[in-house]
DNA sequence: TATTTATATACGCACTTTCGTATATTCGGC
DNA sequence: GCCGAATATACGAAAGTGCGTATATAAATA
């Protein structure tokens, strides 16, 4: 049933997260991961378990992955997202998420970003796991 | 978080379909039995799944335990419970499991229902295991 | 074309969930 | 106190999930 899988899309901190900053904006992995600090392939995980489901869409630009909420998200889908930011208002991880995209973004659209280069120097730099780990050994 | 454990409460079938009978009415096991038409372990099991994280409260009134929706839910499962109703209105399985209770209750509060008893003959008649099976074995 | 960057996938392990079988508990009536 | 009805709990198997390590792919660029 749609509203099951729904739920289980719901019902991880991570993907909760993921779905909290992508109604603000359409994001590329990268911007996911600096935000929340987690590592690359636990993110792609959890972005490929919500499209497996039909919770996100994904679109190539250049060499970043866009990943963005369906544009036609279906009546059940649309009520849950609607209170899933009902709920969320008053937790401070949500909004700290929020307000690091914001900081991240300064208001540009995507668009422009990724024009400007998807994750310049900082936001790269800032990943919890070492980047560029394979680049390091000789 | 408490809003990881509402989802995962709300992504099985079985208990989506408990908690909109329990937005209805509280009801004992039987009555949630003989509508569901599930073994009397697999509602139990649900039930002791939903009352641990919260969801419900349980009252023993004589031979039966009467499950309820909590009287104060809290703002995130209200909301959610609220989101289900919605979600859930168009959803034949969930009005055909409404029907059912009215049938069943013919709209009179289970308190008067318990003073009948709870579950006469055609309720327990109908399960899909056979009921008294321990009264067959000689 | 070789390398780097961004991202995805494969695989394995630990943990959780679902569900069935069997057994325990609790209450009411005899 | 015994029995039956209503309900709960224990336990084990099968499936699903979360996550880490390692590897693959795809685009950009030197």
């Amino acid at each position: 049933m749609r509203l099951i899988s729904i739920y289980k899309c719901l019902c991880d901190e991570t993907r909760l997260r993921i779905l909290n900053l992508l109604s603000v904006s359409p994001l590329c992995v990268c911007h996911l991961q600096s935000i929340l600090r987690k590592p690359q392939v636990k993110v792609s995980q959890h972005l490929a378990f919500l499209k497996e489901r039909g919770m996100v869409t994904r679109t190539r630009h250049q060499q970043w992955m866009i990943y963005a909420l369906p544009a036609s998200p279906g009546p059940e889908l649309d009520a849950n997202l609607r209170c899933l930011q009902d709920c969320v208002q008053s937790d401070p991880v949500f909004q700290a998420d929020r307000a690091k995209l914001q900081e991240l973004t300064a208001g540009r659209p995507v668009a422009m970003l990724l024009e400007e280069g998807c994750c310049p120097g900082p936001v790269s730099a800032a990943l919890p796991h070492a980047p560029n780990l394979n680049a390091q050994r000789p």
